[in-house]
RNA sequence: GGGCGAUUAGCUCAGUGGUUAGAGCGCUCGCCUCACACGCGAGAGGUCAAAGGUUCAAGUCCUUUAUCGCCCACCA
């Protein structure tokens, strides 16, 4: 019967129904307590804000290709997926959708708003979702979590509390970095600084002399930003400044505002930079806020929400912050009040999230103290607790955790988790909800235990505070929230700390950082310093950025992004998974490859092709009898290799050496995040050894026509094919999945994902049958090399010669005579007792054999192969000089290690011998010219 | 201002002190060989950014320089 092998290769045909097929059976459903060793991980949860781009892909592939891996080796396996809320992100998107429709959110009301973000979240999580099965993650779906549903909200309700009884967070006015255009605070972290050329203006504050302005004495003060002086409070010098120590204690007038502000003296002020004289703005500066609180200067806010100027600013107010800047210089210009103008490169801060310009301001907020988080953090990082890769990135993490400062956690917004605490009308107490209990109101939760009456004066009117939490403090939460901590449930206790964390290292400190410093403290308690075991993941690892082609930052709103489910209909997600994956050195960011994807798509191709060459032969064999059972069922398979006349076939021995070698280099690459030497080694195997050699060797047996010869032919290669196809599935799951499922299998077996991989230790193959490959395929080399050079028909077979002084080579030579013949497209070949003659043929040589193909006169360039030579003889005396030089140094036989210097000694003689030979010819070529 | 990284073949990049430094793509030559032209076979192509140092031995470790990136940071 025939198989059903398409004659090409379609990945759309096949990953589809694999995709379903691998979520329909919850297949990767992680089983709970059972004894086998674990491999637990949480997915980066993606932000419900659209959809998955490549660089979620690199992502998922990775996890996704060790979460196989480990799977196939026998780990219970929890890949645990779900999305974030994502806060700020959401509702940007959501608001700006509502724009389009010309509502603002404060029409719609705070309730009818979060109910239209719920509706877009179903949306785009569904989205999101339908991608990654489609991509083929290979997550336990029965698992899916979200930040913002109740299980999740408990958690956060619980983490604020104790966090809170703890004191740990608290609530004040400081000043805070305030977007205008999302109207909400945000934290250091979500300010993006960038450097811009502007201005800076040198502007002429006059002093008071007595009650009036000076006209003549005035101090000159440098601003970038000249409409925050409506809010100035005084100028500041250096104490140690003898210029202006005269004016200590006086007072300025403050142009446009006619107000009289003092002139104080700060160490801050650096004597060397402009004038020495600083305006002080302690509503709009930290470093002024600082300095106002030294001296006890009122703080003045000049503008609003909006970043529009307020009632504080006088003439001004109204006006947008840019457009007041432009009327307050023209102003001061008119007054002849600027001294100086210059252009001025400096860094301003803008919104991480909408690109708006972020002003420092002074607002209450709550905020967590981070340093007493951070010293258990830096000790399991330092201490090697939690193992980080790439390397650099451990001491970014700790540099960081060193000069961590408070985080600003509160946000101006309706799309996140409400701060549990109500505000006392009557005495501004304020009241945390009672206990973490969430109830589910129109489907979705709130905390149950609401405080009725303040404990303080026994008011009744209570107000929940409106702000909601940044989303990262319950992302802080994710690997122990998604496992149902604070309950001491199953999950939590069979899966945390999970084994690994794969993300970005763009929010190493946003969430990796928080995750740490979180987990430790909130899962801690009751194993009192025990952090080992309240260390969220034992290991991260931090993967590189997908770039374009030109290698700059992918963006949406460049249009730089590129779409992978469009790729993946192009190419095949397996082709698509596998180039992301062969590129992802670690600690490189990758510049996404159209070649490279072409090139693995072409492996992929090859594979498939691979498979119908076995599949559509076999047909043949199989109309004389034998049934693929036979050959190819799972219990035929597992005995594999069989032997025929007591020997096991030299291809085939080689072949599974060459699979154990591969599967030893994949497992102690995967084991160290070296996904491009993983998936280079696997290339190599399946294309170089399997295909070009093994396959090729193998035909004639194949279709041998003694039947029992032939059996074991197909027999070992099916064998092969299977555990080629197991150590091709993290890589590639769905061609290798489609594939297998050709294969006989037991009816319990439903996917290739649920079994072994191969293993390194079966079938290594002794070192002298892979050699003896290896030499056959050298002898094949040389004379392809041959036959190209002296451009014979590639269809004509020819006789050619054959001499090694080694009687083991020789009898080699006699055991695999025919393959060399058939591959070397030879007519005969001769096994000479004697060095060959170089005239009269075309020789090549190492320096174990030597091989020739006798010529007519005609078709061999004499000068070109002279030039060869020349080139061959200078590598080679470069290479036995050095080495002459090397052996011969004292020193080096001392110190070197005796393998070295006897692996060197090996080569040395060897490359002697050739050198001989190449002498040798050359003479003898130029005789005969 | 502080920190981190990169510089290796035409291009994109691997490279764990130890034989004559590798891969993919591209290039050259020859082939539609009955699995695959997304293919087969054979090649060409590199004083490893520069200089100095450590070492028996350096692309690999150290120092300096140059160029290009990235991250962090309150210099008006």
């Amino acid at each position: 019967m025939a198989r059903e092998i398409a004659k090409a290769y379609d990945p759309q045909q096949i990953e589809l129904r694999w995709a379903d097929y691998w979520v329909q059976d919850a297949l990767f459903q992680a089983p709970v307590r059972r004894s086998e060793p674990r491999f637990s991980i949480a997915l980066p949860p993606p932000n419900v804000t659209g959809s998955i781009h490549i660089g979620h892909m690199l992502e998922h592939t990775q996890i996704d290709t060790l979460v196989r891996w480990h799977r196939m080796r026998g780990f219970r396996t929890l890949w645990l997926p779900g999305m974030d809320h994502a806060g700020i992100a959401t509702q940007f998107v959501v608001e700006r959708m509502l724009a389009k429709e010309g509502i603002k959110r404060q029409d719609l009301g705070r309730e009818e708003f979060e109910r239209r973000v719920w509706k877009w979240k179903e949306e785009s999580g569904g989205v999101i979702k339908q991608q990654m099965i489609r991509l083929g993650a290979s997550c336990d779906w029965t698992r899916e979590r979200f930040t913002l549903e109740p299980a999740l909200y408990r958690a956060v309700l619980h983490a604020f509390l104790q966090f809170y009884r703890e004191g740990l967070i608290y609530r004040g006015r400081y000043m805070v970095n305030w977007c205008p255009r999302c109207q909400t605070a945000i934290s250091d972290l979500e300010v993006v600084h960038h450097e811009r050329t502007g201005e800076i203006w040198n502007i002429r504050y006059p002093l008071m002399d007595g009650k009036r302005p000076s006209a003549a004495e005035y101090l000159v003060v440098a601003t970038t930003r000249p409409e925050t002086m409506l809010g100035d409070t005084a100028v500041a010098v250096n104490p140690e400044d003898e210029r202006y120590r005269r004016y200590l204690g006086r007072k300025v007038m403050l142009p446009l505002m006619n107000r009289e502000i003092p002139v104080i003296a700060d160490s801050y002020v650096d004597r060397e930079f402009g004038t020495g004289v600083v305006k002080i703005t302690p509503g709009h500066d930290p470093n002024d806020f600082e300095i106002g609180k030294r001296h006890n200067l009122p703080e003045i806010d000049v503008m609003t929400d909006d970043a529009h100027m307020n009632g504080n600013a006088g003439a001004y107010a109204g006006l947008e912050r840019f457009a007041a800047r432009g009327r307050i210089v023209n102003d001061l210009k008119e007054q002849g009040l600027i001294e100086s103008v210059k252009e001025h490169i400096h860094a301003v801060g803008t919104c991480d999230r909408c690109k708006a310009l972020v002003e420092p301001r002074i607002s209450t907020q709550w905020f967590m103290k981070m340093k007493p988080l951070a010293e258990p953090a830096k000790q399991v990082v330092r201490d090697g607790l939690l193992h980080v890769t790439p390397d650099n990135q451990r001491t970014i993490l700790l540099n960081w955790l060193e000069n961590i400062r408070d985080w600003c956690i509160s946000r101006q917004l309706w799309w996140g988790h409400r701060i549990p605490i109500w505000h006392c009308a009557d005495c501004k107490e304020m009241v945390p909800a009672l206990d973490s209990k969430v109830e589910i109101v129109k489907g979705h939760a709130r905390a149950a235990s609401v405080p009725k009456t303040c404990p303080k004066c026994g008011g009744s009117k209570l107000a929940q505070d409106s702000d909601v939490l940044d989303t990262w403090f319950s992302s802080g939460l994710w690997p122990f929230s998604t496992l149902g901590w604070p309950d001491d449930t199953e999950d939590l206790r069979d899966f945390y700390p999970t084994s690994l964390l794969i993300s970005g290292y763009d929010i190493l400190f946003f969430w990796d950082a928080r995750m740490i410093m979180m987990g430790l403290h909130l899962l801690d308690a009751p194993a009192a310093g025990d952090l080992a075991n309240a260390i969220p993941f034992r290991r991260l690892y931090l993967h590189s950025l997908v770039r374009t082609a030109e290698g700059q930052k992918m963006s949406k709103t460049k249009g730089t992004g590129v779409d992978p489910l469009q790729l993946t209909q192009e190419y095949g997600t397996d082709a698509l998974r596998y180039m992301l994956v062969s590129m992802a050195a670690p600690g490189t960011d990758i510049a996404l490859s159209v070649e490279r994807l072409g090139g693995a798509k072409a492996f992929a191709n090859k594979i498939w092709n691979a498979a119908r060459f076995i599949f559509v032969n076999f047909d043949k064999v199989e109309e004389s009898g034998t049934n693929l059972e036979d050959v190819a069922s799972p219990g035929v398979r597992e005995k594999a290799p069989y032997a025929y006349e007591g020997e096991i076939p030299l291809a085939d021995e080689w072949l599974l050496g060459r699979l154990a070698a591969t599967v030893e280099v994949v497992n102690e690459a995967l084991g160290d995040y070296r996904f491009h030497e993983a998936a280079q080694t696997v290339y190599h195997f399946f294309w170089g050894d399997f295909c070009d050699w093994y396959i090729e060797w193998t035909k004639p047996d194949l279709q041998d026509s003694n039947k029992e010869r032939a059996l074991v032919a197909w027999k070992n290669l099916f064998a092969a094919f299977d555990r080629a196809l197991r150590l091709l599935h993290p890589f590639m799951p769905f061609i290798s999945e489609e594939l297998w499922h050709q294969l006989p299998q037991n009816p319990g077996d439903r996917s290739i994902a649920l079994k072994d991989y191969p293993s390194a230790q079966t079938h290594p193959g002794t070192s002298q049958r892979v050699n003896e490959f290896a030499n056959a395929q050298e002898i094949i080399g040389l004379i392809r090399n041959i036959r190209a050079e002296m451009k014979l028909d590639p269809k004509k077979r020819v006789v050619a010669e054959l001499f090694s002084a080694h009687p083991e080579i020789r009898s080699q030579v006699e055991r695999n005579r025919s393959g060399i013949v058939r591959l070397g497209l030879l007519s005969e070949l001769h096994l000479k007792a004697e060095r060959l003659s170089e005239t009269g043929g075309l020789i090549r040589s190492t320096g174990q054999f030597e091989v020739r193909v006798p010529y007519a006169a005609d078709t061999v360039d004499a000068a070109a192969e002279l030039t060869r030579l020349k080139k061959e003889i200078a590598g080679l005396e470069k290479a036995i000089h050095s080495k002459e030089n090397q052996l011969g140094n004292e020193t080096f036989r001392n110190r070197a290690p005796q393998s070295v210097i006897e692996q060197m000694e090996g080569a040395l003689a060897e490359q002697k011998v050739e050198l001989q030979k190449l002498l040798e010819r050359q003479r003898q070529l130029k005789d005969a010219a």
